[in-house]
DNA sequence: ATCCTCCCCTAC
DNA sequence: TAAGGTAGGGGAGGAT
């Protein structure tokens, strides 16, 4: 039926050609890939007749317990059935309150069948036995069964690896990362392994110790848990926890930072090899062979592409309730819909009536519109009824698409929603859930590239440029199978969209969706652009399209009338600018692969009621510590703290129509600047203590607190073994400041402007009778606004974060702008101004960094070749071509003599980026002998 | 001009 | 009841 969903959502794309042949042909793909990825040969029938389904995290995995039941004549089921046993290392507590417990067995029950080659007694792995007050401990016994346990895990990892090389490697990473995530919370000191160390066995313990931490706080008996009062406000000491642990948001933000930094990882550690490339390949190959016809279409072209879960809280959701596929369903806190009680001084009228006014004083400022004419849109507005003063303000996080299609969205009351929907329903969340379904999206991707731009924990960008022409693969061929492995994994649908650019890839999975794919090529654009609300658009929310909406605009084809004056002069430059080129179908920002932090915060808006100021003071110092755990986290310090604040509005009714929320506020922010970056728990404090104090307000009155850090440096950072970092930092090597010259993708708008100044250039830019502005073009003749360096591939590293923590800023002496060289094709890894770490260093000593590197015996990282490349690039701009013909020649001879593959590739590679550089900097190549 | 502070907006 | 966080980009306007 999917298939036929297709056909519906695929215009002309160049495939349809193909007509019935691409449809027999992704059936076959689709059966070969759950063929490579499920039944494996049965080698006996230990588990005949036994079904499991295994729930949350578990070592060994799900995938690896799948392997093993189906080669062992056992049944896996992705969704729990009634008779399966179920295969948990711990459950939290919402689910195990909720389920019989007879049957949750602890993963050792399958793997020492296996090893005892007969099906034990499963009573014996019982996670749980007769109550739950009763429960095992597995934190302790793991510890106390050490060296069982970490045997079996040891050796069966042995067993899998060559199954999936890759996904158990990235699985190893992914567990770190989850350590890292919760444990400052829990405040363990225990730090994740090495990478060098035997993976599996020393995880394990970590994460035993973080689902037994998660399950109870910190890690004491259940029965105290249950007995322990709830927090209801700030003024609790156990407030923050709780509300941390139960607010999406906070959940959603966390997961987000935390693959941006899986994505990092990856890269770092990467050889960038990638095994399962192959695989797919071969499986497509093997059906038919239509190489020149996918190289034709595909060669010239970058080909981005932008995945995305389906209502990804909802799709976790359903798991474990295949009985409500389907239906209209909801994931929020409310389980009724209805509010409990009317809290006495509620006024929802008066408090919607402020944001409303609100609004319109924006609007009516913005438009000059009378007042009459302004349609209003804010979030309460959703309850007007009388029906819905008593209706559940719990939000809606996420909705099945059933529900949508009554008009229910994310973010919505509950209450609300019910209006449009009374037979809607809703399920828990589920955060250990999402966090795993996450990893294993991003593993998967990860077995084919690397070059990902983390967006979310259920959404990411990927440059497939380089993939697809490596594999010989076609778009929708990678995309079928890619989302069936997905689903295949998870047990959860999602939608890819691809195109040219970024933006162009986001629109396709609109159009995807929910469970679908489109590619959306070149020649579509124009035509599909058109109608694109602009709302639709990436960067434009609610404000800007309303703005717009008052201009007359509500289309991208209508907005193409504009001029890119006018939008810079509505909107700014920069958000006009973008606008200009996105209404196009235009996106010159490059994917970023590495992201670098610049602020920490935490903040707390909900349930922020003070008696005294003796309150306020003690909740700040327990957000103060929040943040100073998280820099901690993050191996950063801060230079500059800012405080929030949410101050009732005089006018606002002292109770909130929102039971505990922050009701219709003023916000104050205020900084203080730091001489020295710090991080500080004293300093951090007594900052924010004194700037509460300096702003006098009454306690009673605030309804929202939150603490910032900006201006970072990194603590410190580890250089990895066997990396040029290393080789640094022990030879101390010291490099000079230098200042930064800041790198700008080059976007349709900006040549635009530059074709005009020069076609008139004494224009003025400003509109309507306002005071002159200087042209962007007169504006950046100072400085000019970028280098051939930054136009060539260049990266952010590990040895970069050593540097920068040496204070070392980037050295980047201008030179001509290569005027010849400006296009609208701009690299996919142009970032932010970063240190260059090579730079700074006398030439001899580069190559003597050069040589230990290669004589280190350890494969390449990722990270050191591209400081490299940096490094030759660099001269060529600088023309230094003797040097660089010596150094390229010494980079040959020396992997020639080591003669491994791994280190050829690095040579290749080098190879190809400076002779790139030595093309847009000279026009031809370098001759290198060989 | 450019930087800094205090916002506002957007996204998930 | 209900858990309205967090990071980044950008603009206005004053200080330098």
């Amino acid at each position: 039926m999917r298939r036929r969903g297709r056909d519906e959502k695929f215009p002309d794309n160049g495939f349809e050609a193909w007509g019935g042949y691409m449809h027999a042909k992704i059936a076959k793909l689709e059966e070969q890939f759950s063929a490579r990825a499920g039944r494996e040969d049965i080698i006996t029938n230990i588990f005949n007749g036994v079904s499991i389904y295994v729930n949350g995290f578990t070592i060994p995995s799900a995938d690896e317990l799948k392997i093993l039941m189906t080669k062992h004549g056992g049944i896996y089921h992705t969704y729990q059935r009634s008779n399966d046993y179920i295969i948990a290392s711990n459950l939290p507590d919402t689910k195990f309150k909720n389920m019989s417990l007879v049957k949750v067995v602890k993963p050792e029950w399958i793997t020492d069948s296996i090893s005892s080659n007969r099906l034990l007694d499963y009573r014996d792995y019982l996670l749980y036995k007769n109550s739950r007050t009763q429960r095992q401990l597995n934190f302790n016994k793991v510890l106390k069964n050490d060296d069982s346990f970490l045997s079996e895990t040891k050796s069966f990892n042995c067993e899998s690896v060559s199954l999936f090389p890759n996904e158990i490697q990235n699985t190893v990473l992914a567990e770190h990362n989850i350590d890292g995530m919760t444990m400052h919370k829990n405040e363990i000191e225990s730090k994740p392994i090495p990478n060098d160390s035997v993976p599996s066995t020393s995880n394990t313990i970590l994460l035993e110790k973080r689902e037994e931490n998660n399950f109870v706080g910190v890690g004491v008996d259940i029965n105290q848990y249950k007995q322990s009062t709830v927090a209801k406000t700030a003024a609790d000491p156990n407030f923050i926890s709780e509300f941390y642990n139960k607010s999406r948001l906070h959940h959603i933000s966390q997961l987000g930072a935390s693959f941006k930094q899986h994505v990092n990882d990856l890269r770092e550690n990467s050889n960038f090899l990638f095994p399962a490339r192959e695989d797919l390949k071969k499986s497509i190959l093997s059906t038919f062979d239509y190489n020149n016809f996918s190289q034709l279409k595909f060669e010239k072209n970058k080909v981005i592409m932008h995945i995305d879960m389906d209502c990804f809280f909802v799709s976790v959701g359903l798991r474990n309730r295949p009985d409500l596929r389907g239906k209209p369903i909801a994931v929020t806190h409310s389980k009724g819909g209805q509010a409990r009680t009317t809290r006495p001084g509620v006024d929802r009228n008066t408090e919607f009536g402020l944001y409303k006014q609100k609004q319109m004083k924006k609007l009516g400022i913005a438009t000059g519109k009378p007042e009459d004419e302004i349609v209003f849109e804010t979030r309460v507005d959703n309850i007007t009824d009388e029906d819905d003063k008593y209706g559940s303000m719990s939000e809606i996080a996420s909705c099945s698409y059933e529900a949508r299609a009554k008009g229910i969205k994310n973010g919505m009351f509950m209450g609300a929603a019910l209006r449009l929907c009374p037979d809607l329903q809703t399920i828990p969340y589920d955060f250990d859930g999402y966090k795993e379904v996450a990893y294993t999206l991003y593993n998967t991707i990860a077995q084919y590239t690397l070059d990902i731009e983390a967006v979310s924990c259920d959404e990411m960008y990927v440059d497939c440029t380089e993939l697809l022409a490596d594999m010989n693969v076609n778009v929708q061929s990678f995309a079928t199978m890619l989302r069936e492995e997905i689903k295949h994994k998870t047990g959860c649908p999602c939608s890819t969209g691809f195109g040219g650019n970024r933006l162009q890839a986001r629109l396709a999975t609109k159009k995807a969706k929910p469970d679908g794919q489109f590619f959306l090529t070149e020649d579509l654009v124009e035509d599909i652009i058109f109608e694109i609300k602009l709302s639709d658009l990436p960067g434009v929310g609610r404000q800007t399209a309303q703005k717009l909406e008052s201009l007359g605009h509500v289309t991208c084809g209508s907005l193409q009338t504009l001029t890119l004056a006018t939008l810079k002069c509505q909107l700014g430059i920069k958000t006009g600018a973008q606008l200009f080129d996105q209404c196009r179908g235009r996106d010159p920002t490059p994917l970023t692969f590495h992201t670098v932090r610049k602020s920490v915060s935490a903040e707390v808006n909900y349930g922020i009621r003070f008696e005294n100021e003796n309150q306020c003071i003690e909740f700040l110092k327990q957000l103060s510590a929040e943040v100073h755990s998280r820099m901690q986290q993050y191996k950063v310090l801060g230079k500059c703290i800012t405080l929030k604040l949410m101050v009732r509005d005089e006018e606002a009714p002292i109770e909130t129509a929102k039971f505990m929320g922050h009701g219709f506020c003023n916000v104050i922010n205020k900084s203080s600047s730091l001489s020295t970056a710090t991080n500080d728990i004293e300093i951090i404090t007594r900052e924010v203590i004194s700037i509460c104090k300096k702003q006098n307000i009454n306690p009673k009155e605030m309804r929202g607190i939150g603490i910032q850090v900006t201006k970072l440096e990194l603590l410190n950072s580890k250089p990895s073994k066997g990396s040029i970092s290393k080789f640094l930092s022990n030879n101390k090597v010291v490099v000079k400041k230098e200042t930064e010259v800041k790198s700008e993708p080059i976007s349709e708008s900006k040549i635009l402007e530059v074709a005009e100044s020069i076609k008139k250039p004494t224009t003025n830019e400003s509109c309507g009778s306002t005071s002159p502005k200087k042209s962007p073009v007169a504006k950046r003749r100072g400085r000019p606004p970028k280098s051939i360096k930054t136009q060539l591939s260049s990266k952010n590293n590990s040895m970069n974060k050593f540097l920068q923590s040496q204070n070392v800023t980037r050295d980047l002496p201008y030179k001509d702008p290569m005027k010849k060289n400006v296009s609208k094709e701009v690299p996919h890894n142009v970032e932010q101004p970063r240190p260059k770490g090579l730079l700074g260093l006398p030439w001899d000593k580069v190559r003597e960094l050069l040589r230990a590197w290669l004589e280190s015996g350890q494969s390449p990282l990722q990270c050191d070749v591209d400081m490299i490349v940096d490094y030759l690039q660099e001269m060529v701009v600088n023309k230094n071509t003797e040097k660089l013909f010596v150094l390229m020649n010494f980079l040959r001879r020396m992997t020639k003599e080591i003669g491994r593959n791994d280190w050829l590739k690095v040579y290749d590679h080098v190879t190809e980026q400076v002779q790139n550089a030595m093309v847009a900097v000279y026009g031809k190549r370098l001759f290198i002998s060989d």
